[in-house]
DNA sequence: GCAATAAGTATGAAAATTCATATAATTTGG
DNA sequence: CCAAATTATATGAATTTTCATACTTATTGC
């Protein structure tokens, strides 16, 4: 037999709800808001997230190819050729042709691209240190490991997370 | 005097970069890698995530306004008026416009609309428990209250967590 | 009770994103 | 070595999404 009742009429503010503590809502909430503040600055510099992504990655390591971008941002790939596009123009990257696979188009930071890459990757780094020294006791510590984690259990060969190849 | 040396030329693999382990891009990344997989059910039912995001909201509590709604689904709110008009026209939910304030529009879940709820809430508990169990140590189970946190820091009126008015 | 302000929703128009697919270059299998 | 399959990028066209703002209805402060 089941609980008390089966028929969950009556009270509808059981508990607190099925979202509010669902796992991929927290995760898409946790994310938003984590990156509201950050993501507002970013734009003060004239650049959307994703631009944001492509130039920090370029920053960890200049010339990748455009697909690798597009997977390690978070962005679909007909999207990051026309981001890149654009970007070129304003003179943030400059795409060159590889010349062992003629197919692969590896991108690289102008020196404008990269001072800006430096700079918000300062102003990440000190934000970043900022929100997790917000979060009391033991939460800001383990909330990178787990994140990590989970990413790794799902994304085994680091598709989206920076591998050196993959 | 600072390690070996202070010109970061020769090795640029460093350590592994500054995005892979920056807390703004694990949690988009962990939040679309975790998704990915959910999502693409939610498409097989013929919803948009948003979508999805709604009928679970309402799932929880119907009745809710468009501004609420669109607050607590990370929806963007004239995107969300366009959402629920299509949603309406598909029979998935209905617009009341609000007796004591006629400003509002509450939106309420259709027989057709809560049943495919029920169905996807159902759906998305089992893949929850899914996803946690395969998180061994006690990643898993820290993972949410640490999400928890960071959202109830930066977000402590639960503007973004349904809480019961905000 | 009214004017000014704020709140909730809708909407036009521009910009962006997606989807399917074209094109070109490489790799694979036989 | 060749045909078929695969990989990398680009692009047209439809759809979405955004942004600013119009409207309408409430609320606030005098």
């Amino acid at each position: 037999m089941q609980p008390p009742e089966t028929v969950p009429s009556e009270d509808e503010t059981q508990g607190k709800g099925f979202v509010s503590d669902y796992l991929l809502y927290l995760l898409a909430a946790a994310s938003e808001a984590a990156s509201a503040q950050f993501h507002a600055h970013v734009r003060t510099h004239g650049l959307r997230v994703p631009e944001w992504r492509v130039l920090a990655w370029l920053h960890d390591r200049d010339g990748a190819m455009i697909t690798r971008l597009a997977r390690i941002s978070l962005i679909e790939q007909s999207r990051l050729t026309r981001i890149i596009i654009q970007m070129e123009e304003r003179g943030l990257v400059i795409r060159k042709g590889d010349t062992r696979d003629r197919r692969r188009v590896r991108v690289h930071l102008t020196d404008t691209g990269r001072q800006i890459a430096e700079q918000l990757v300062t102003d990440a780094r000190a934000h970043e240190t900022a929100l997790l020294a917000q979060l009391e006791g033991g939460d800001g510590a383990r909330l990178k490991p787990a994140l990590a984690a989970l990413l790794a259990r799902l994304d085994p060969d680091g598709q989206t997370r920076g591998e050196p190849d993959a």
